[in-house]
DNA sequence: CTAAACGCTCACATCGATGTCAGGGGCAAG
DNA sequence: CTTGCCCCTGACATCGATGTGAGCGTTTAG
């Protein structure tokens, strides 16, 4: 197939798979004329790009296990295993940044909610509501 | 304290800070000769700015919180729930996208690891190893 | 007083994936 | 041949947080 159809069966544009190739995170055929040509296992290997550049990989880090991705050599798979521990780590940081900012949001989001039930309770005048004066510095 | 002891103190260095008080993040009072001054507590509140922008949360939206993390207004509450919602959303799915990419990249070491002990056993010249073939286009 | 260390503002640079435009071919249908 | 759609390369633009440097004032230690 051509680079138009991948992109649609990837959802990745045209302009964003030269890229890729450009990085050294795909190689095309090409047709005489110099179109590129995938087959349809470049689809899965761009989903598994793209599901890396979604989790913040750099086009960098995926090329180092690019190698590790299609014919394994014993040079790139050892020198792969040290990336990819690495890069591990480093997701699972992440993951561990977004979830403590889940919970500050959580955080927020119920000092937000209690404030709103005082400030409804002032206003009906009934002075029985929240627990706490909903003033925070936050 | 002035920015500087706010930058050791928060890890932060001043040059950002200065960027969170521009983007509206951050309050500063000054000395009569401009120079910016800070109390404890903006101590714990840059900390909860970095912990969001670590989380990819842009500073305008973080800007849109502000209002809810000092002197609640009910207009700003109000505002800020909506927000909050929609940015809790985006880092459970952030989340889960990281999740997505251990995974793969778990998936990925398996194969790696199963290469290499394959490539080890044909080495050796002993027929018995690792199950299936290594040959994986990934 | 002087020098060092700090602070202020302004402005430009950086990185990385992607958008977008320009100028030029390839290929199929009429 | 022409029209229309796809493709090619190359170059420049974008966004956002931060680095960096210039040029100039302030505070503090000697």
């Amino acid at each position: 197939m051509r680079i138009g159809e991948l992109a649609v069966r990837t959802g990745a544009s045209p302009r964003s798979l030269r890229y890729y190739e450009q990085q050294g995170l795909l190689v095309s055929a090409r047709t005489p004329s110099g179109q590129r040509c995938y087959g349809d296992e470049h689809v899965q290997r761009v989903a598994l790009i793209r599901t890396f550049l979604a989790a913040g990989m750099s086009s960098r880090t995926i090329a180092r296990l690019v190698p590790c991705m299609k014919r394994p050599t014993m040079d790139g798979a050892r020198r792969a295993s040290a990336v990819m521990s690495q890069e591990r780590a480093r997701l699972s940081s992440e993951i561990d940044s977004l979830a403590a900012a889940r919970e500050a949001l959580d955080h927020l989001i119920e000092v937000n909610r209690t404030f709103m039930a005082d400030a409804a309770d002032a206003a009906d005048g009934s002075g029985a509501g929240g627990a706490g004066g909903a003033g925070g510095t936050g």
